[in-house]
DNA sequence: TTTTGGCACTCGTGTGTTCAGAGTGCCAAG
DNA sequence: CTTGGCACTCTGAACACACGAGTGCCAAAA
């Protein structure tokens, strides 16, 4: 075959980026004439009709009429955005702001709220939040009380903020000697780790208690287990679905799947668990699995307190949206929310 | 003056029944003609429009243009609901739905969040669930764990089965016997008790530990009174905003304020929070006091594990809304919601 | 006094037509 | 390969027009 893709001339891709760029600007089909104006090209509106035809040929670009202008499609964004595109780096204004804002976030709810705001103002679309995932972070303190004879209250304290109790029913009363004697263990064993690897840490703990207290300690394990596997408690917050209404003009057709989508929890966690765990994650239409946010794209990054990522957060608006925008506001928030949970 | 109220006969009001019911049924204004068809009302339409003009008078319907039919005004709707409407029950297959969703729940996170779904689904409208809030609810425990020589962790637990934790930094270090005293004088006073009264239970407790003691446990209790108060952690869980895409026909302009309201804790909250402590509470357009909901009713009752309601849920809508199924949903939901936490 | 039928009137909606403008594709010349 | 010219297509706005639903009013009937 003689390359299975065409290969595009410079001037063809300065074409379609500025059709894409005038197009999420105007939220108009863009005509030739209408491109050498706004763009020097340095070529004349034949010129750039022939080179839209190509550009139609190779799917980047369709019209909706026969007399109408260009529209870029899936695949005219996904080249924008890979290859024709620079991340638009924050403001200094802009970046005061996020600072300022996220600055006085007094817990980490708040710090999640904060941020999930912050990014639908900035970017005028819906944010989307994970609260910093259990299985991500790591063990920051365990802690064991009695609370009655034969009931234990355990809480974990994760490196996020996060906080984890449950209570405990013991097979037997439990001593406040071996209550201490297991805290100090699980502790030694379990602080600073990454929770998944936690069980497997402590895995040989009932074997180095008396064997009377073993049904206890099991029982205790047990629960503490429980509590780091909860993958359930993978929490999501969101904002600015009011910018939803700035979508498109055939208005409840497009929107309504959209805001189903936005309801189902679990829709939105795989869509932010597909992103890759370093460096920016943007679907465009079609390519996103769920089919109700087909004429969406979203934007997505990792954030985290260290190098780590623990979670991940992003955007969702129309495919029509100002890609280096949105990904330079998605990843300067990204980065002072990790900021914010290092120093933390 | 000869009665502000004119007196409507029943014949009058037995038309602005059927307006109501007809225009919640078809989304268009109704006509004289239509009206005779559709309800045997025993009259000519001529009879019809007379009447009509005298509603009109009154305000209880207007005419969106010379030549259309009549639509209810918010006063029209207020009257309705007042006197015309009857809650209608759920039927039996519907109540064991609720049961059967209901039922399932395994926390009193779960509960809400299938509270709200419900809702949402039953009512095909925006649904609202307040989490029962801390100020109404009693104290079933209070933990303190000391974490480091000055660090204590507070846990508050309430008959709802809240939990709250607090991180106390000491001004000195904290004696494991002091600590166990303190838990257990708080306990015993506290315990039963509802949150608002707690502080005044717990005043005197300085002054019975030793006078080296004292600042440990008045920055404890500070923290501790900090949590009881703490109102901003009334949650709110909302469901069904997808409904709002059958809001009306002139789309943008309608739901745009109301999904900014939407997403205003704030204003849910306020709204929630000037429910009837008994009965059903219902408002009607204008009556709403915030700006971006006038075109809106709110369908909102208390619920709560006893007699005592603990917190609101309810429902947005447009005001075209059919009030009686909606009343009757809420009611029952509500109840429901009310066993499950007496249950658990 | 209330109800009813009749009638003229109003006005929004839907339909068809026209027209201008934007945009295209193609072709032949530069 | 680029460009200007040209014929063609199609949308959307503007306008006219007829239809029909609905009204208000009035005089007669109950």
């Amino acid at each position: 075959m003689a390359g299975e893709v065409r290969q595009l001339d410079d001037r063809k891709l300065a074409v379609l980026r500025a059709i894409v760029q005038d197009y999420v600007g105007t939220e108009e089909p863009v005509g030739s004439k209408a491109l050498v104006e706004r763009h020097n090209l340095g070529v004349s509106p034949a010129t750039v009709r022939n080179d839209m035809a190509a550009l139609e040929e190779e799917g980047y670009i369709h019209q909706p009429h026969t007399s109408a202008g260009r529209i870029p499609t899936d695949k005219g964004y996904r080249l924008f955005v890979d290859k024709l595109a620079e991340i638009k780096p924050m403001t200094a204004p802009e970046r005061r702001a996020i600072r300022h804002f996220l600055d006085g976030a007094v817990d980490l709810d708040d710090v999640v709220a904060r941020t999930v705001r912050l990014l639908a103002q900035l970017t005028r679309q819906v944010a989307v939040v994970q609260y910093p995932s259990l299985s991500r972070s790591t063990v920051r303190h365990i802690e064991l009380v009695a609370l009655a004879p034969a009931k234990v209250m355990l809480v974990l304290i994760t490196n996020t903020g996060r906080v984890e109790q449950r209570l405990v029913d013991c097979p037997g009363t439990v001593g406040e000697t071996l209550l201490a004697d297991l805290r100090a263990r699980i502790n030694v064993r379990a602080v600073g780790q990454r929770l998944p690897d936690v069980p497997g840490l402590l895995e040989e703990l009932p074997a180095m208690v008396e064997q009377a207290d073993r049904p206890t300690v099991t029982t205790v394990l047990a629960t503490l287990f429980e509590a780091l596997a909860e993958q359930n408690e993978e929490r999501i917050m969101l904002a600015g679905t009011a910018n939803l209404t700035r979508f498109g003009h055939d208005f409840p057709l497009t929107i309504q799947p959209v805001l189903e989508a936005l309801e189902e929890q679990v829709v939105l966690l795989r869509l932010l668990g597909e992103t890759a765990d370093a460096g920016m994650t943007v679907r465009i239409g079609r390519e996103i699995a769920y089919e109700g946010l087909n004429s969406t794209s979203v934007v997505s990054v990792g954030y985290g307190s260290g190098d780590e990522s623990v979670a991940k957060l992003g955007v969702i608006g129309p495919t029509r949206m100002d890609y280096p925008g949105t990904m330079g506001a998605v990843r300067a928030v990204a980065r002072y929310v990790g900021q914010i949970l290092a120093e933390s």
